[in-house]
DNA sequence: AATATTAGTGTCGTTACAACACTATGTCAA
DNA sequence: TTGACATAGTGTTGTAACGACACTAATATT
């Protein structure tokens, strides 16, 4: 076989996170400076999601995101030296699970969505395209719960939507559309910090579940 | 390479169209009895798209349908000989257009969705993951568009969505969302036949283009 | 005790959507 | 030719959802 004629699976995997109130990717450096998804070669018994995860941890040491299948790129010619196939996912964390698990921080690093470095193939389409999807998802899913930590507060939440969407939005019909979504939950506890008055803080009452609404 | 290690990819599709007032699915004779989805296997040197929309072609005659990626299924196990990767599309067309083109009629037959035969491997799972998607675009895009020919009444389009739906919509009601939709035009034909008053004939603007609604 | 800072709450006008019934225009048969 | 039949086509009104909008509450700091 030709090289070109070599079939090989890939899975790549475009993290998002919510840091520095911007929508941030996490990516690997390439050796020529250019950057690339986490991700790789699938092996022969292994479940296409399991590759993505195995190659995300194992790269970057990220786990137990939130994790969905995005797209098949499979262009003939998308690489320069055999027949790659790549489905792509894309996950979502939230920050403070992130610090905590990037091991191998060297020739790892966050980049703002609107301020992408070189990549490598077709990774800046898939990053696109992720984009996309996940900014649908937000006006008729409760994804954006993924990027909560276990416990939250309302204005957390709010912003967290007002960075993916880029405008600002008002409180209290934020509130009333959140709450109306029935899928939070108040605790007893509160949120304080800073000199001022402590806020609610709140959980999603299906953690891993991301939820049609209306 | 053991026959578990051979990597092989292939493209499926889901072609459903409109037929007796029935969503229906084409499928294909398997020599045991069971029935499977149009497709096969990928050529080295061609893009996924195109080896799913040659397959429909060479194995049901069907050309020219509404094409778009549905998910990919890889689990291993899921082929009994071979670890088979396939990439699974759904397509849509005018029930018109397929009894013109649906060459090698034997071997292929048209199934309703709710009664569907015995299915090879996991393509009972496609199917009805792409009823699924099929059903939720229908209320967010323009897709239902792509079930009808060139020219049509809104009565006829009406049907359409209620055979989907599986349930009765307002005339009025319906006829003012879809032209408030903006993509329909009418034009100065008049549909004639039958006793009774003829319908004014609507086109879509862009016929060939899906677009998202509100 | 005063100040600074974020949390939290309700009303009202507007708009979008659902329910609803009759007239219009053609064919066909007597 | 006329009357019966069948589908096409058309507006209004009530209701529910959504967006705009400003003040009070609770804490930390000085």
């Amino acid at each position: 076989m030709s090289p070109q004629n070599t079939l090989a699976i890939s899975t790549d995997v475009v993290l998002f996170s919510i840091r520095n109130d911007r929508l941030e990717v996490l990516l690997a450096a390439l050796d020529n400076g250019g950057w690339r998804l986490p991700g790789g070669g699938m092996a022969a018994d292994e479940d296409l999601e399991s590759s993505a995860l195995q190659h995300l941890e194992q790269q970057t040491g990220v786990t137990g995101v939130y994790l969905e299948q995005l797209y098949t790129f499979g262009r003939p010619g998308r690489h320069p030296t055999q027949r790659l196939v790549s489905v792509a996912y894309y996950a979502l964390a939230p920050d403070e699970q992130l610090r905590l698990r990037e091991r191998q921080a060297d020739g790892l690093d966050w980049f703002a969505i609107t301020r992408l470095p070189p990549l490598a193939l077709d990774h800046a389409d898939i990053i696109a395209m992720a984009h996309k999807r996940l900014a649908a998802k937000l006006a008729y899913t409760t994804i954006a719960l993924q990027f909560m930590p276990e416990r939250f507060t309302l204005s957390a939440l709010q912003s967290v939507y007002e960075t993916i969407l880029g405008a600002a939005l008002d409180k209290r019909n934020f509130r009333k559309r959140v709450l109306a979504m029935g899928c939070l939950e108040a605790t007893s506890e509160l949120d304080r910090h800073g000199n001022h008055r402590p806020a609610r803080l709140y959980r999603a009452r299906t953690p891993g579940k991301v939820e049609f609404i209306k």
